[in-house]
DNA sequence: ATGGCATACGTTATAGCATTACGCAATCGA
DNA sequence: TCGATTGCGTAATGCTATAACGTATGCCAT
């Protein structure tokens, strides 16, 4: 389902490192993971992340600094992404909107912006760190 | 007019500087451009940023991690703010629309999530980097 | 097969961004 | 006067990202 048969070794294994993780992860985050596959520099992670951010399969969060594994590893290319991301279990949920991407259309075509990428980041609090007694988990 | 008696001496210094600047400034930036005025640290400029920021005087660009004196200086706390930003020119141009953010605060009701701080940008060309003819200057 | 090109890799060093930690000074209200 | 708060100055450190080098590999047209 997930398989991209294009992708090399190294590249592979930051994907599989980002898919186990349940929160973003930091480039050198990622390294310590794979050291014992061999990874040794900071440049091996940054140009697999790279390569899996132009296949769509790996998104980066621009007020965290980190990365996370695309939601819907599908073909998205056409849609404008945001993300909610929680600053107490770290958890991130990605979403798009029409709505929004309509809204955005409107103010490019009034100023002849060409925009080549969009942030749509909003950090908080989930539901289940925000009202705990609402059943939720919290992870570590 | 933007005066704000309130300011220390280091927060006035760093606000007239991003108020000069025609681009945002990175924190490292800042502080050499008050060498002069003598700034030695970068906790000089950062003590001063997080400050503007909370005032709401200043903003922070999370995807190129650099700064911007507020277009609208005067009160806009409830809305949501964006940025188009030229990767050519640099030059940002800051707005809100309150149609993102009834879209956006009916994901965050549908989701019961508590946004603490919002991010939108968009990278990418300005009218006059896309189509010089245009008329308008290019900046250094 | 051979040469040329493109892509990925490995390594070292460096650049750029941000915070921690410590102590001092001024301000203000109890 | 005391204690709390806020800002300041300095040094050290940590985190994030890229530059610059050379090598290896696969592919394709010659
Ligand atoms: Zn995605
Ligand atoms: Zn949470
Ligand atoms: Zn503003
Ligand atoms: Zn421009």
């Amino acid at each position: 389902m997930t398989a991209h048969p294009e992708l090399t070794r190294n590249q592979a294994l930051v994907l599989k490192a980002l898919g186990q993780a349940e929160i973003p992860l930091s480039a050198y985050t990622i390294l310590d993971l794979l050291r014992d596959d061999g990874f040794r520099a900071p440049l091996q992670v940054y140009r697999a992340l790279d390569k899996l951010q132009e296949l769509g399969l790996v998104h980066r969060l621009e007020s965290i600094s980190a990365f996370v594994a695309c939601a819907h590893p599908h073909c998205h290319a056409h849609e404008i992404i945001a993300f909610a991301i929680c600053r107490t279990c770290g958890r991130v949920n990605e979403f798009s909107d029409a709505g929004i991407e309509e809204r955005l259309g409107r103010w490019i075509e009034a100023h002849k912006f060409e925009p080549e990428k969009t942030t749509i980041e909003m950090s908080g609090l989930c539901a289940a760190c925000a009202d705990p007694s609402n059943g939720a988990s919290v992870g570590a």
